[in-house]
Order: structure tokens, then C-alpha cells, then sequence
DNA sequence: CTGAACATCT
């Protein structure tokens, strides 16, 4: 299957880099990853004796992880013995990504125990873990132990995470005096978050007016756009919708397309 | 060479 004839009819073998570039194309296909053509490349390694380096079964568990086979992402994560911290990293996201906050936070505790240093990648993992779980405290406290115990400066990422976090759980409040306590200020993606809480709470007068400071910075995005005019549609607030129909025109954008703007890019 | 990354919209 792997093995293609060129003009000439020389063969080529797929070296460890091919083969993580390949899983890796499986697992950010779009529409759920291609698990199918994953198994493939799994079934050519163990078929073909090929070592399982930390690159290549780091890319096995991400693939298994996205294309929701975590069983299998486990399985391959167990057999390593060799692990970097993309390695966790890549388990811990599994785990999230499958439903399963609890055992991803249970395995930074492993982690930990296994002296492996997190870095930036795994605290936004962690603190989507804890927004989808509604573990709002240990997410607060992961957050502060960034800098203070890991000696990690947390980016905007990080931030957006916290808000995300505060706002699923319908602390709409916090989450905008977060914001307003930022040591810089608060990027597109961290007003975002901000929205989307919003949205989730129904808050029209805070929704104005992050809307509108987001819309300042990303006046192109349709899709601010459509949350903030969903949120209006929601509360029934038909003249503050016709006003943003006005915004858009005004910026070029006509119409909300039938498909995501990020989808047709 | 090659691996890990939040959320929101139709």
C-alpha cells in the first residue's frame, strides 16, 4: 500500500517523517479526521516492524484522539516508553476531546509524578478541561499556578481559556472583571470568549458592548456578526439587530454566508 | 525532515 514505483520504477519507503506527516493529515482532515486511513498507516507500522518513536506514536495518539478512538489513542500511549511532553500533551487532549475532563485532569497528575515539565500547549488543554467540566475553582488555580509554579507567563490563549471557562459556568461577571484585569489588552479571541458568554447568559448590554469593541478589531469576521445577531434575535432586541445590519454594510459584508467563513477558507 | 493547542457562528 505504502510502497509507490515513480517513472523510473524506484520504490519509496516512507521514513518516520512521512509517516508522521501522514497521521497528522489524518487527524486535522476536516469532518471528524479520516480514522479509516489512520488504522492504514498503524496496520503498515506494526506490519512492517517500524519502530514507534516518540514522534510517530505521539502522532498515533493525537490521530486515534481526534477521530474519537480513545481507546486505542490509550493503548498506544501505555505501550511508549519514551514520552515528551507533546506526548502527554497529546493524551491529555484525548481525553478532553472524548468527554473524559476528569481522567484528563487525573492525568497531569500522572504527569507530574513522572517529573515531565508542562509548557504552554498543556495549560490550554487543562483549562478546557475544567470549562467543560464545570471545574471552576481548579481551573482558577491552574491558571495562577502557571506562573507561579511553573514559571509559565500566560498568553492570550490562556486567558480566553479562563473567560470561557467563568462564562459556561454563568459567572458573566467575573469573567468581564477578568478581562478588565488582563496586564495587556484583551486580543479578538479573548473578547470572543467574552461574547460567546454572554450569549450563554443573555446579556445584551455587555454583549453591545464587547460586540462592538470586537467588531472594531475583526470588522471583516461575518462570524462576530452572527453571534452578536443572534444574541439580539434572543432577547428580541430587533432594533439593535437592524442597526448591526447597517455595521455590515457599511464594512462590506452584504450577506452571512450559508457556510461557516472559516469553512470556506 | 516529523508530533501536542480553548471557543464561537450557518
Amino acid at each position: 500500500m505504502m510502497h509507490h514505483e515513480d517513472i523510473l520504477g524506484c520504490v519509496v519507503t516512507p521514513n518516520e517523517a512521512t509517516l508522521v506527516s501522514l497521521l497528522s493529515c489524518c487527524a486535522n482532515l476536516e469532518g471528524g479526521g479520516a480514522l479509516i486511513q489512520g488504522k492504514q498507516i498503524h496496520c503498515y507500522i506494526i506490519r512492517n516492524d517500524v519502530e514507534v518513536t516518540v514522534f510517530l506514536g505521539t502522532a498515533l495518539i493525537s490521530m486515534y484522539g481526534r477521530t474519537g478512538c480513545l481507546r486505542n489513542a490509550v493503548e498506544v500511549f501505555d505501550r511508549m516508553i519514551a514520552k515528551e511532553v507533546c506526548t502527554w500533551n497529546a493524551i491529555i487532549c484525548s481525553l478532553v476531546s472524548n468527554g473524559r475532563e476528569k481522567q484528563a485532569l487525573d492525568m497531569f497528575q500522572n504527569m507530574k509524578r513522572e517529573m515531565m515539565k508542562p509548557n504552554e500547549v498543556t495549560f490550554v488543554v487543562l483549562l478546557t478541561a475544567c470549562a467543560r467540566g464545570k471545574f471552576v475553582e481548579l481551573g482558577l488555580r491552574l491558571f495562577k499556578s502557571m506562573s507561579s509554579e511553573f514559571a509559565i507567563v500566560p498568553k492570550t490563549e490562556h486567558y480566553g481559556c479562563v473567560v470561557d471557562l467563568l462564562g459556561k459556568a454563568g459567572l458573566l461577571e467575573e469573567a468581564s472583571r477578568f478581562v478588565d484585569r488582563m496586564p495587556f489588552e484583551p486580543d479578538a479571541s479573548v473578547l470572543g470568549a467574552l461574547l460567546g458568554a454572554c450569549k450563554v447568559h443573555g446579556d445584551v448590554e455587555l454583549a453591545d458592548n464587547v460586540g462592538k469593541k470586537l467588531l472594531e478589531l475583526q470588522p471583516q469576521h461575518c462570524g462576530r456578526y452572527i453571534v452578536l445577531s443572534n444574541i439580539y434575535a434572543e432577547a428580541g432586541n430587533w432594533g439593535s439587530a437592524a442597526e448591526l445590519r447597517k455595521v455590515m454594510l457599511e464594512n462590506g459584508i452584504d450577506k452571512i454566508p450559508a457556510y461557516s467563513c472559516i469553512g470556506s477558507m
